[in-house]
DNA sequence: GCCTCGAAAATGTGATCACAAAACAGCGGA
DNA sequence: TCCGCTGTTTTGTGATCACATTTTCGAGGC
């Protein structure tokens, strides 16, 4: 399997990120945000190294903001330093890991969802089925790249409505964490045998205001995406 | 009330940590280690801004080591960029966050009281035992930055035996948080009112392998912390 | 064809410089 | 005594340089 990686750089690709507003952001913030999102959707495998040289001239900069943002995602655990080399590589998940991000996940999550329910609009509703139309979209042509962005997009767009600060940060670091291994396993199953997400009875509960089946159907929707990555990686 | 805050830096006082081993580690990973203890155990308070470059003449360093360790600082929210000026601060914190560090502390900390249970030994125990006599001479004494120093060591002497690295910087990142309210709040309470804490029952639960006391015992060790905390808050 | 070795390139780390923006101190005037 | 202005200092940010270590890779020998 080959991956898309840092091709996507483009001499001054800074303007990526999730939500686009940077505007007046530092080169640092941008180049985050670009790592980022990079990260999260899998696009830059697991054991994958990296080096700061070349993500700062793939990204039109010099290495000093990147420096900055390395730091930051090794402090969120979505790149690491091998001992030996002092080397920056994007870590690879043992199983006992991966279990503690399926909890983490499970915990903070569900909770996120629950706390949407109030603030949620209709209009935020038409956005989320987009998304999941989007991702319907990206199942069908067997676009697993497209998946992932989507999904992405669907869990954060309700997340941000939480108005739950320390959460969503939780959120973010573990999303960084499982991104390039679920890309990996997503990849490698085809999109045919990915997991029959439970959006739609979330949207369904959304819009019934129903907050304790928000909660379990993000649950559930977690649950299995995370149990199929744990059965991948025990084989 | 003063704080000792930086005046701890003699000139190379790079060294402290919160276990002593340093060796080889890179000065980005000492500055680090550094302002993380001083973080956690509340010595610089809330809303107090910092500087780069202060900082890094207090350590002896160039400001180089220190932007990468303060970033990793702002990534765990232990300080934060004010928008308005980009100035360095240690943040204040709001009611709704303080009950949302609440809630994840509950969550992760008795999971790894939980799971220290199997890996304790009779020597943790009296180390253990060594923390909270330091802990309660401090208590008599008055010495708050003495208690929030024996309470630290306790916790995490727990805490490091899970074998849960993911949950472990969770601790430490929610501890970075709240470390600098907390000192604030006893300091004001003063040692007198500190909270009962469980740690003799924690103990005793480990000692008879009573793996879910442990774990009741810690969250309730938890919330009596931070209930105090969000009272003082609220007045 | 395969291995070994050594020069060249690349990497992370720390220090230093340059610059614009913000904070600060001190002075003059009301 | 208090307010407002101005020149100085301090601040964060980004770029560049220097250096030791590691990786890479191609030439030479078997």
């Amino acid at each position: 399997m080959t991956f898309p990686a840092l091709n996507v750089f483009t001499p001054n690709a800074l303007s990526g990120g999730f939500d686009g507003r940077d505007e007046d952001a530092s080169v640092h913030d941008q180049v985050y945000e670009a790592l980022a999102t990079l990260l999260i959707q899998g696009q830059i495998p697991p054991g994958k190294s990296v080096s700061l040289r070349t993500l700062a001239s793939g990204l039109g900069v010099s290495p000093m903001p990147v420096r900055e943002a390395v730091r930051r995602l090794i402090a969120q655990k979505a790149l690491e330093l091998q001992p030996s080399n002092k080397r920056l590589r994007v870590p690879s998940l043992s199983e006992d890991r991966l279990k503690q991000l399926m909890m983490a996940r499970q915990w903070v999550e569900p909770e996120l969802a629950f706390r949407a329910v109030a603030a949620m609009t209709r209009d935020t509703i038409a956005e989320l089925k987009a998304d999941d139309q989007r991702l319907m979209a990206a199942l069908t042509k067997g676009d697993v790249d497209g998946y992932m962005q989507a999904n992405h997009a669907f869990h954060f767009r309700i997340y941000r409505l939480a108005q739950a600060d320390l959460f969503l940060d939780m959120a973010k670091t573990l999303w960084l964490q499982s991104g390039p291994f679920m890309r990996v396993v997503f990849g490698r199953l085809g999109t045919v045998q990915l997991p029959q997400d439970h959006h739609q009875e979330l949207i369904r509960a959304f819009e019934s205001g129903d907050a304790a089946a928000v909660r379990q159907h993000m649950s559930d929707d977690v649950h299995e995406g995370m149990e199929l990555m744990l059965e991948a990686l025990k084989r």
